[in-house]
DNA sequence: CTGGTTGCAAAATTTTTGCACTGGT
DNA sequence: ACCAGTGCAAAAATTTTGCAACCAG
């Protein structure tokens, strides 16, 4: 994906510099809290303020352009939308990475659904633990 | 569980009565909020103090006797350590109810961190989607 | 043009902290 | 009696809001 405007227009919302801006970053880095998209923003465009960080992520998480990935311990981060997904938590380095591989976890999840009587809408998976490189690091 | 003082002590924490309001009204409910728990504890014990709980919520999670269970756009829950298991959130009313049944997925889970070389921890699954009741509710 | 969007500053909310006092062990 | 734990009030951090100026369509 890197036409934001396309993506913004498509929902409804009027692609400014600042939005896309948020959607650039959020793309490269992948997982971002408010204040890592902040902090990267100003970067290209250090006029923006927090308050518009703010009002887009929660404008573009209303539109389903943004996902929010709450984690345990720690602010939630926002990613792009796109298939369901696993994610790998790291509890030392913090960063997330996904793994599409979600196809049998799904049966489990619409039986157990369709058992309860549970209108299922959105599966959201989160492993924690400790990923290759840090291991490698406490290892040294 | 309703011997909360050794589930303290084990712990290495005082069983003060803060602290056994706490999980007292924790394992009523079942999934609570900060804000949530205060309101309860405030009900059998008006002069605790928010901060209390607060230092009380962190100092639990630390000693594992509590989990935090982040949800998408809410606020996070906190419950009593247990096996690990399935939440299904209730979007329309909030509700948390736990299901024992990860026996399938646990298995994916351990293969694709084998696979990836991650060191997997805690696993954490939420499905959002609406319970059987608010599906009557809104049905009528 | 014009209605949605922005930046700023102020307000509201949430969480943390310092400290004298209290209460479990 | 000791020291972890408490309550309070103040501080810090986070998020939301109102509004005049601005700009994408």
């Amino acid at each position: 994906m890197t036409d934001y405007v396309t993506l913004l227009k498509e929902n409804d919302l009027k692609a400014t510099f600042q939005r896309i801006s948020i959607l650039e970053v959020i793309d490269r880095n992948g997982h971002m809290s408010v204040e890592d998209i902040y902090e990267e923003v100003i970067k290209v465009h250090p006029s923006i303020s927090l308050a518009t960080i703010y009002k887009n992520i929660i404008l573009m998480v209303e539109k389903t352009v943004l996902v929010e990935v709450p984690i345990t311990g720690k602010k939630p981060k926002y990613e792009l939308s796109k298939a369901d997904h696993i994610h790998l938590v790291c509890t030392e380095c913090g960063e997330v990475e996904d793994k599409m591989c979600m196809e049998t976890t799904d049966k489990v999840f619409h039986a157990l659904s369709e058992k309860e009587h549970f209108r299922l809408n959105k599966r959201q998976v989160n492993l924690y633990g400790i990923c290759e490189a840090c291991q490698e690091v406490k290892a040294s």
